[in-house]
DNA sequence: TGACTAAAGGATATGAAAGTCCTTTAGCGG
DNA sequence: CCGCTAAAGGACTTTCATATCCTTTAGTCA
């Protein structure tokens, strides 16, 4: 459905949306705990810098924070910075005449399909990702060993570093 | 949207219930109308008639035909066919935990989603596509040069095997 | 300043999807 | 039976998304 790129950034942009505010979290942690390969994740960070969704800082306590609150981010905004802004712009055929001119034959009921779709998107923002993922982790935690996250945040949360 | 060879499927089995009924036609001909590459069109073909929405005939006059009547084959089918059954199972973010028991962030919302699009494909069948495509390639061949199929149906018209 | 850390970036490798090529099989017609 | 045709099938190549490796850049801290 979405790329791999698209479905990392997403993930990763949920655990940056989970950390407690101001908070900078390396790559490396964020790989380990969302089980993404970390050179990979880096590239991805990197664009999702570029398009002023992640702010970055090099050297000791760097890491990457949200540039915006969690819930002025909403997937369609991270797809879109993957994939181009291009994205959902092609028809279900692939009818290399369709337009909206020259549709093919499944033009329009597909139309109203992805603007659903697209819409689906927009709704979901990080905010609510991280809090249905929170709400998870809690009550899974209850009936297995103990959530691991809780250790690397603790050991992270003196570094906070200037602008 | 769909794979590579989910598209050319569509289109030539559209292809198909646009001929008359009981015309046998060529893959080469298939091939040459839909822009689709021979050689990889014919293991599309062998797939579909393996699931048994073609029926094919080898020697001179041979080609293939539909198995079913076109208001009888929905995208669905031809999806599945092609896709395996497995089709639409993962979800958005591909969470390797995600089931309908521990569903990652987005399922319920995305599941609802999925249905739709099933939907939609369910409710397509080729009949409806062929009728859409020749009513408008004949308003194009109004102010065209004329269309092309005209020539090949006429050609291949005679020929007619048995099973 | 020097040692260390973490992101940035380029170059390269891997694997799956897509596409090609060539041979075999089956059916038709003379 | 022979030659033609068209589908079936296998092996191979190409392409692209995904992933890895290694070097560079920028920052912190002592």
């Amino acid at each position: 459905m979405l790329s791999r790129p698209c479905t990392y950034a997403v993930r990763a942009l949920t655990y940056l949306a989970m950390q407690p505010p101001g908070k900078l979290t390396g790559s490396r942690e964020i790989a380990d705990h969302e089980e993404i390969p970390n050179s990979f994740l880096c590239k991805i960070l990197l664009e999702l810098r570029r398009k002023r969704l992640l702010r970055s800082y090099k050297g000791i306590g760097g890491g990457y924070e949200l540039a915006l609150p969690a819930d002025k981010i909403n997937l369609l905004m991270i797809v879109q910075s993957i994939e181009g802004e291009l994205a959902f712009t092609e028809c279900v055929l692939e009818d290399h005449q369709c337009s909206d001119q020259g549709p093919c034959a499944l033009h329009e009921s597909w139309s109203e399909l992805k603007i659903r779709f697209i819409r689906f998107l927009e709704t979901q923002t990080l905010a609510g990702l991280a809090e249905t993922r929170v709400q998870r982790e809690r009550t899974a935690g209850e009936c297995r060993q103990r959530p691991v996250q809780l250790e690397d945040q603790s050991r992270d949360l003196s570094a906070k570093p200037s602008l």
